[in-house]
DNA sequence: CTTGCAAATGACACCGGTTTCCCATAACAA
DNA sequence: TTGTTATGGGAAACCGGTGTCATTTGCAAG
């Protein structure tokens, strides 16, 4: 008998649309038709029903919905673990569009490297009927990904990835701005030899930063030799190491722009381990503006990129036409990162 | 027409229990029986129905038995946002063990100090008739919601808190025993004027911190000035501000334990701003573990707790008897947490 | 006063499972 | 051989909504 679910609880149980219906004087369909706001229907008959719906505090069955429309109130959110902080302030922005409506949000990591990985989501989208998914970054660049949403209906919307023509399914920020702004601040305070510290080969958002990295220096006519590009992954471990190649250069450079802060807060331990001063003798400038950002000595320097704003911009994309929100509100697709200027950079040493 | 769902999707339609049935020559319940397996039926029927079940790659519809069981299989994880990483943690735990399993993950913030919480989470469980929620610290405190979740039939699992003597409803870490180890290393290095910085008034956690803490100075007989505790908020804010008054001190403490590590990094980043020294002049400890206790400098000596594996364990507490998992493996409901000895205590300057 | 047509509403099947209840058959005791 | 249980298995109702289609009603035009 193991494994039996309790049988129905009747002690919780709510009112139905029948007992709408009874209460009301009309039949199912047409408490219905007042909760979908479809078809047409009398004034009359509607605030009558509303009333009774008002009174008995009557909430329609999910579970029965779903199983009706073949397609559950549910919202997915697919990531990889990039980083915890992106992660749940992503959640944080859906679920203030999810709030006060009847969608709920679920919860599914994938593992990038596994080749079943187009599989588990194809039969998470399936199983669950999902209504729509939002994936993150870097798995919302993976095209099959979107392929696979549209191919079993599924809505999807595609965070910071680099399909800007299609601004139904994708928010994203102006990463290349921002960086060009970025790199600009560190020249203006004087800075020539600067390091780059890239992301992991693959990413759009490593390529997207790292183009803006150069083309802020092309712009200046400084020179961008080889050895000033350091590799990383994204990682604090891999902001160290890239680090201390760089650090073993002659001359070292006076600047490091790191693709994102987990690795400028390598750069710093790693600085810090050397007995280089920050921001004396290296400035530094990080991406993502992550609590750790301002949490180090000195602060970082760094770009925001507003996450809550963009997951709430997702969100209601996918559930825009399911609530009342009007129409016109087109939610942005685009969003502006701005450079937020604390400790971590000041003018090179003569 | 607005907000009117799709009707329904006959392109990615799956085999349903009625196919099953009839390939394998059988009634509809017949195969629930397989499914669930319950009732009693001969081997030979079984076999040959999960031989079409496994050949048709039949996955029941889970709207269609939530519906039926007036039970959903979702596992809800409500919070109150006090620390991303913790949340995160825990989710990867909760995940692991509903991987392969039919369950999935809701998540589900509260605000702890709306007077509507209660009915939130209640409005939450009942409509979505949740199988399980895994409640995390500090609401997990909250015994009304324990209670709610009785009284509407959903099982839960509460992280952290100090009800102790019901294992079936409780997963803990023994953050005493691992403050007072704590305590003692930095007794051991000779640390005699020792600050607190404490958790918020009515957190569980924070008092237990502090009884460790104070029992472990009593314990070395070493007297503890009502000056030396400073009220800390469990945020990095509150650590400065703490800080800055244990600062004020003359003599100023040679060590701080700092009931989380958001707080110790604050005690750190004031300290830098003040010049002093860490960890020659003051040693600092955290609590948690989390990465930010690894990435300041110089690295955070810390208290570690398994918050995966004890999600895991809540979830697996929750879905047990709803999976082929033997009931003998009962899942530990105490954790121990560990010292992480890293750089931020040394002994006290002569 | 019909006729015509659109709006308003209802009857009923259906979504895909589970449960209840009942029957057929086999096993076993008398 | 017959009566009595177990036991495997099926028919139909049910969970609580939605879709389809037919029917009724209201009102303007012929």
């Amino acid at each position: 008998m193991k494994g039996v679910p309790k049988p129905r609880n009747k002690a919780v149980s709510k009112p139905t649309i029948n007992d709408i219906a009874r209460l009301a004087g009309v039949s199912k369909k047409t408490v219905s038709r007042v909760i979908n706001r479809s078809g047409s229907l009398h004034d009359d008959t509607r605030e009558k029903i509303e009333v009774v719906i008002r009174e008995t505090g009557y909430v329609p069955n999910p579970q029965a919905r779903a199983l009706a429309l073949g397609r559950n109130f549910l919202i997915g959110l697919v990531h990889d673990n990039p980083n915890a902080q992106m992660i749940l302030n992503m959640q944080q922005g859906i679920l203030e569009a999810l709030r006060d409506t009847d969608f709920e949000l679920v919860v599914r990591p994938v593992d990038r490297s596994s080749p079943d990985m187009l599989d588990d989501v194809r039969s998470f989208l399936v199983r669950q009927r999902l209504y729509g998914v939002v994936l993150l970054p870097p798995i919302s660049e993976i095209d099959a990904l979107a392929r696979l949403c549209e191919e079993v209906n599924c809505k999807y919307v595609r965070m910071g990835s680099s399909v800007l023509d299609d601004p139904d399914h994708m928010v994203a920020s102006n990463d290349r701005d921002a960086v060009i702004e970025a790199t600009r601040h560190l020249i203006a305070q004087g800075h020539r030899r600067i390091g780059l510290i890239s992301g992991p080969h693959g990413f759009n958002s490593a390529q997207v930063r790292r183009d803006g990295f150069e083309f802020a220096l092309a712009e200046a006519g400084i020179k961008l030799p080889r050895s000033l590009i350091a590799d990383g992954q994204y990682t604090f471990e891999s902001g160290i190491a890239a680090a201390e190649s760089l650090f073993d250069l002659q001359p070292r450079p006076t600047a490091i722009f790191a693709c994102n802060d987990e690795m400028a807060a390598g750069v710093l331990f790693a600085a810090r381990s050397r007995g280089i001063a920050v921001p004396e003798e290296l400035s530094i400038i990080g991406f993502d503006d992550t609590p750790i950002a301002a949490r180090v000595w000195p602060p970082l320097t760094t770009v925001r990129w507003p996450i809550v704003a963009m997951g709430r911009s997702a969100a209601l994309k996918i559930i825009g036409d399911a609530t009342s929100v009007s129409p016109e509100d087109q939610e942005p697709s685009t969003f502006v990162s701005t450079l937020v200027r604390r400790g971590s950079v000041a003018p090179p040493m003569k």
